[in-house]
DNA sequence: CCGGAAGTGTAGCCTATGCTACAAATGTGT
DNA sequence: ACACATTTGTAGCATAGGCTACACTTCCGG
């Protein structure tokens, strides 16, 4: 089948619908890791939006079923947000790893991976990680 | 100033509200220049969206000055209009030819640039240039 | 010239995310 | 124990972008 234009825009599309959801759960991993417990103020502060923002994106997580909360209580990864967490915090990592390798500043890097880690497919995240193996400084 | 994960998200955020200005202006460009006008079917078509979406959209890029069109007449760019999409095109062009010149399949790379191309900054647009200018088959 | 196809517009619905303002719960320190 | 700061929840608003159903305009061919 051709690929057509229309097809390249439905998987951006597909990519956006599940920006948030890899990004939060990767966010919560990250404070579990670094505070012990995740309080919905750390996720507000983490994507500078308001407490009420982060509040919607968790509700809509938990239906999802990858977070796990009671009212007033820290936020929690059930397995599934945990491995999802994993793979996004991976595949950041290697995304970073390559703009830094590619000789981009430290700053844009980070700036841009947020952006770009969720429209890489896993063939292009290959050539990422064999770029930045054979280029990285170490 | 350091930065922080707020920082990046913002960003983000930033490059997805204009994303849809950058590849409608593009299309716009892209339509005209193959078939001389460009109506609001052919944009729902390349995007893969109803007419009522592509309407909507068109609406509000005429809003911000992108656009020019009258009802039931064909779609054109403003001055403004026209160098966005040349921005636009230009710059996506670049990523194309830099996940090629990484040896990622045409087809991946068609996909991953539709979504990639808005998160490149200047600088790594430039460091995509140069790996795709040393690195190219021609 | 006129009837139907194609294109466009509009009403009304949905979800996702952003916000402020205000209310309620939690928990901490004296 | 209880006041106060912090945290969380909720009401209500906005925009962007998806959709279907239906109405209207344009345009073209016979
Ligand atoms: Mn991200
Ligand atoms: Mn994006
Ligand atoms: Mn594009
Ligand atoms: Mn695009």
């Amino acid at each position: 089948m051709p690929l057509t234009a229309a097809d390249r825009h439905r998987r951006t599309r597909r990519d956006h619908a599940g920006e948030t959801a890899e990004d939060y759960a990767e966010a919560v991993a990250v404070i579990l890791d670094q505070h012990g417990v995740c309080r919905l103020v750390d996720l507000a502060e983490r994507f500078g939006v308001s407490h009420v923002t982060a509040n919607r994106v968790v509700a809509r997580l938990e239906r999802e079923g990858l977070i796990d909360t009671a009212p007033y209580q820290p936020i929690e990864l059930t397995p599934a947000g945990r491995r999802l967490a994993r793979a996004a915090q991976r595949r950041h990592q290697t995304v970073l790893d390559f703009l830094r390798a590619l000789g981009v500043s430290e700053r844009t890097a980070n700036i841009d991976a947020e952006g770009i880690e969720h429209h890489v497919s896993p063939e292009t995240l290959r050539a990422f990680a064999a770029f930045a193996e054979s280029h990285g400084q170490v």
